[in-house]
RNA sequence: GGCGGGAUAGCUCAGUAGGUAGAGCAGCGGACUGAAAAUCCGCGUGUCCCCAGUUCAAUUCUGGGUCCCGCCA
C-alpha cells in the first residue's frame, strides 16, 4: 500500500434502487460504526418535502446526523456541483470529528459527479439564458450546437433538450466549448488520484418484490398527507415548474389540485413513474465498479445482512481491504 | 323489447377504397459531465369477438350469433 492510499479517506456508501432498504440499513451500519449519514438524494435536499421524499424523522436526526437533507428551499437551484461541494465538506468534518461517513442514498448521477470529481469549478450555469435558450426549438438549438461545438452535437442526440442546451450554455457562458473543458478535466483527473476510498454496498431485489414494496411505500406516502404537503407548497406561492416539483408523486399531484387529474390517478403515475425510475436506478448502478451485492430477498432479513456487513467495513476503515 | 354505436397489443384507440396492421401509455433494455425523481434513445405476432357466405385472397364486404355502451320503451 502507498502513502498516497493510506491518506485516503474510507467511506462506506450504500447504493440501490428506491425502496430496496438503504435507509434502514444506513442507520443500522452507522449505530455500528459511529457513523454518520450522507445523503446522496437529489429531492432530499430540499425543504419543506419530506413526505413525498421519504425522509428520516427528526427523532432519528438527533440520534445520527444526516448531512446533505433540507439544505435548500424548493425555489433554488440546488446542482450536482452543489452537492460534490457540498459532501466533501461533510466528509471532513465527519472524519475530523473521529466519525465514519456514510453515504446513503438513489441518486447515481450524484454518486458518479462525485467519485470521479467530473464537475469543473470553473464551469458556470445560468438559469436566465437556459430559460431564453428553452423557447427555441430543439432543431434550432441542435443546429447551433452543430456550428459551435460538432463534437458534443454528435454526442448529444437532437432530441434531447436538456443536454443541448447545456452545451451551448458553456459555450455562451466561457466562449470555449463543452468538448474543451472535459478534454482538459479528463487530462486533469488522470494525474490526480481520489482521496476517498470507497466501500460500496449494493442492494438489489427482483422486480417483482420491489415493485411490491413500491407500489406500498406510494400508498403510504398518500395516506401520510402528501396530497396536502403538495397543497401546502403551492399555497406558499412555489411554481410547478421548478424542478424541485418534477419528481414523481410531485407532477401527479400538482395536476390533481390543478383539477386536471384524479387522485387514484396521481396515485397510479406516481407507482409506475416510480417503477421507472428504479429500472433507470440499476441502468446505472450495475456500471459501478467495485460493488458488493447483496439480494436482500436472499440474505435472511436485515439483521443477518448487518451482521455480515459490519465486519466487512470494519475492515476497510482499518485500511485493510 | 326497439333503435343506434362499438368489439383490433396489457390499457386507450387509429387504420386497412379486400393483399393478415400501428400510435400513445404501460412493459423491457440503454444513454447520461452543474435540471438527474430531470432529459433522451431503442424494442411492437396481436385468435384484428365467433360462425357462415362472397372472393384467388376477409381483420376489412354480406348474413347470423355473442358481449359491451348509449338512447327510447
Amino acid at each position: 500500500m502507498s502513502m498516497a492510499d493510506e491518506k485516503k479517506i474510507p467511506l462506506i456508501a450504500i447504493i440501490g434502487p428506491t425502496a430496496v432498504g438503504k435507509t434502514a440499513l444506513s442507520l443500522s451500519l452507522a449505530r455500528a460504526l459511529k457513523g454518520e449519514i450522507v445523503s446522496v438524494d437529489s429531492r432530499q435536499v430540499y425543504r419543506y418535502m419530506d413526505v413525498g421524499t421519504d425522509k428520516v424523522s427528526r427523532e432519528v436526526c438527533r440520534e445520527i446526523p444526516h448531512h446533505l437533507i433540507n439544505v435548500a428551499d424548493p425555489d433554488q437551484p440546488f446542482s450536482a456541483a452543489d452537492f460534490v461541494r457540498g459532501a466533501q465538506d461533510a466528509i471532513s468534518r465527519i472524519h475530523a470529528r473521529g466519525f465514519v461517513p456514510i453515504l446513503a442514498g438513489g441518486t447515481p448521477f450524484y454518486f458518479h459527479a462525485f467519485e470521479r470529481e467530473s464537475l469543473c469549478e470553473e464551469l458556470p450555469s445560468d438559469w436566465g439564458l437556459r430559460e431564453r435558450l428553452e423557447k427555441l426549438p430543439k432543431v434550432e438549438l441542435a443546429r447551433r450546437l452543430e456550428d459551435v461545438d460538432p463534437e458534443s452535437a454528435r454526442r448529444v442526440h437532437p432530441n434531447d433538450g436538456v443536454r443541448l442546451l447545456r452545451a451551448l450554455e458553456i459555450f455562451e457562458l466561457t466562449g470555449r466549448t463543452a468538448t474543451q473543458w472535459y478534454t482538459e478535466q479528463a487530462a486533469r483527473s488522470g494525474v490526480r488520484a481520489s482521496r476517498y476510498a470507497i466501500f460500496y454496498i449494493g442492494l438489489t431485489q427482483p422486480y417483482e418484490i420491489l415493485y411490491e414494496r413500491i407500489e406500498r411505500r406510494v400508498r403510504e406516502q398518500f395516506e401520510s398527507g402528501y396530497a396536502e404537503e403538495v397543497k401546502w407548497l403551492l399555497d406558499r406561492g412555489y411554481d410547478p415548474r421548478l424542478p424541485a416539483l418534477q419528481g414523481f408523486g410531485y407532477r401527479e399531484l400538482v395536476r390533481y389540485h390543478e383539477g386536471t387529474m384524479t387522485y387514484e390517478e396521481a396515485l397510479a403515475g406516481d407507482v409506475r413513474s416510480t417503477k421507472a425510475y428504479a429500472r433507470r436506478q440499476r441502468t446505472w448502478f450495475t456500471k459501478f465498479e467495485h460493488v458488493r451485492w447483496f439480494d436482500v430477498s436472499q440474505c435472511g432479513g436485515a439483521e443477518a445482512l448487518v451482521s455480515e456487513l459490519v465486519p466487512m467495513c470494519e475492515c476497510h476503515l482499518a485500511g485493510e481491504e
